[in-house]
DNA sequence: TGTTTTCCTATGTGTTTAGTATGATATCAT
DNA sequence: ATGATATCATACTAAACACATAGGAAAACA
């Protein structure tokens, strides 16, 4: 029930990203850099986001990636689901074509679609933006996160 | 993010013991059998159940494994917590030694403590008699699950 | 004493994770 | 043109994990 690195690390490239963007291409290498990983694994993850569309890319001197939208435009689902692939809890319920044989009589099914949905409701109620605000206020003073009731808005 | 074959099998046996409870010590054997999978895998995972006190289980000729509560005194939260270990998405935010020395300038932690949070809120949300009952109802008719909004219950 | 069960530990195999490395291709500044 | 600097594509690897299989010890009962 783990979120690899790679879902991880796309969304502090993409909060990198909305921090700095003055318009400009930004070099990957800065990211990497700023946020302390190699730039080698990060130019392995952030294709993924460029073919689902999410950053735009430009080759050559003065080239780099920025972001396509506003932060506030982006899910943090959409944005873990294009480097993590599905997040079904249990690959018999996803679109692949890993279905269950045991589906009719499998008494957890629905069990692990209720999961599924809950997970995905929640990341794709939290947007790019909340988390840049969450950052300005970290910054600012040393707050602590998360609301009374735990969820993240 | 997906639930390895240790948690989805525990949480299997459990129905299994759940429907077939009649007082006495279940063989592993009959479960492995009804359930189309092997002893021997089976042998493997229960033990976990075994030292948290879901099940108890008798040696020797008679032996077998048994429910130690009611149905409806298991959330499927411990079931999968006791095979799979927590269930925190990142291993930063779990009570395991591994916390991240970027902790303090992580915009993403509160996110993910909240994911942590609705993940068990779920599983905890629902009981072993609650899987028991949808199992009855799909045995009966061959009804659809899941209500309207998705949510489990 | 033999049978049947749980219990314990070792082994194997394939996949995934988390990176590292090498070089090609595009773009710009000079 | 040419060199510098960026993305892009692909291959490789070490370690961990998933998903079992296998062999035998210990307990309980008939």
């Amino acid at each position: 029930m783990k979120i690899s690195t790679k879902g991880r690390y796309a969304l502090r490239m993409m909060i990198d990203l909305a921090e700095h963007n003055e318009g400009t291409y930004i070099r990957l290498k800065d990211v990497a850099t700023r946020q302390g990983i190699t730039l080698k694994y990060l130019e392995q993850i952030i294709p993924q986001l460029t073919r689902c569309g999410l950053v735009k890319s430009y080759r050559g001197n003065n080239g780099g990636y920025k972001l396509s939208r506003e932060p506030k435009e982006y899910t943090v689902g959409e944005i873990i689901r294009a480097t993590e692939g599905s997040l079904a809890p249990v690959s018999c319920i996803a679109d692949t074509p890993n279905r269950c044989p045991r589906q009719g009589e499998c008494a957890t099914l629905g069990f692990w679609e209720g999961l599924w949905k809950v997970v995905n409701e929640y990341m794709d109620g939290v947007t790019l933006a909340d988390l840049l605000d969450k950052d300005q206020k970290r910054k600012e003073d040393g707050a602590v996160y998360g609301s009374s009731d735990g969820r993240y808005i």
